[in-house]
DNA sequence: ATTGACCCTGGAGTAGACTCAAGACTTTAA
DNA sequence: TTAAAGTCTTGAGTCTACTCCAGGGTCAAT
């Protein structure tokens, strides 16, 4: 029926998602992955679900996510939770960055206006970015 | 004169610039600070000077550079350059500050798209915050 | 003279997310 | 059959920017 083989070997998994084998094992040791069951000389086998878990954490990190919530998500996957914590969880990432991309902001703003301002010819001493770094009053 | 003495010890310099202490010496181990003339006893001395560029570091900081970034400002403000460099580096530092605010906003916008869809209540599983992370294709 | 605050050095530990190396075993393909 | 490619484990290294510790010397005041 498919043309992907049932289950499949570390490697494989690693490639099919693009990220480095050892990825894989730093996942499972941290619980990000259930431990895979093994062949007969210990290779670890996975299967399509595996490959789909992968993928998740993939996509969640791309949102910003930490391991750690990461880890947490898959959890609230797993038990039949209710919806409730995960939306908590997403808005709480939604408000981080909220307020990473105000400090961003703020910093862009204010390097922004101080390379306006300089000309880029002549001596540094005098150059606006230099005079506001030694002289502003602290932020 | 001045009713501040025209020298002082790493303590009071670590005071003053609100930073700790141990992070002076690092800064001197990191060439951000010159290293500071001695005591007969081995004290560091510091001076006005001094006290200046830690302000300087501070302020950098809090524009987002890097301490690889800030001595480079630095070696620029010491040796007579030109304020091409230091505008460039301003520059880049503002492209690099809004090209991670643009990826920041994309996660926010989805990640807040997602949450809005979901009710936060009933089981997990149909979730379309978890169902993106499940089935959306790699970003 | 002693106490307490200060300073010195070298080295280790922290966080987060990997990434690599060494040495040995297994599987696959020519 | 043999060589290459894949996998195993344990443990260490990477990056940034600190921060802390131990074990000791020094300085000011009592």
């Amino acid at each position: 029926m498919s043309k992907h083989p049932a289950q499949f070997t570390i490697g494989r998994l690693a490639k099919a998602a693009d990220v480095n084998i050892d990825t894989v094992r730093f996942y499972e040791r941290q619980g990000l992955l259930q431990p895979a069951p093994r062949t007969a000389a210990g290779y670890r086998l996975y299967g399509a679900a595996d490959a789909q878990r992968l993928q998740f954490i993939r996509r969640a990190k791309t949102l910003g996510f930490s391991l750690e919530d990461i880890a947490e998500l898959l959890r609230l996957t797993e038990d039949g939770h209710d919806r409730g914590k995960v939306k908590a969880i997403a808005q709480k990432r939604v408000a981080d960055l909220e307020s990473r991309i105000r400090e961003l902001e703020k910093m862009r703003s204010v390097l922004a206006h101080h390379a306006g301002h300089c000309s880029g010819h002549g001596e540094v001493s005098g150059c606006p970015i230099i005079q506001a770094l030694l002289d502003e009053p602290a932020a």
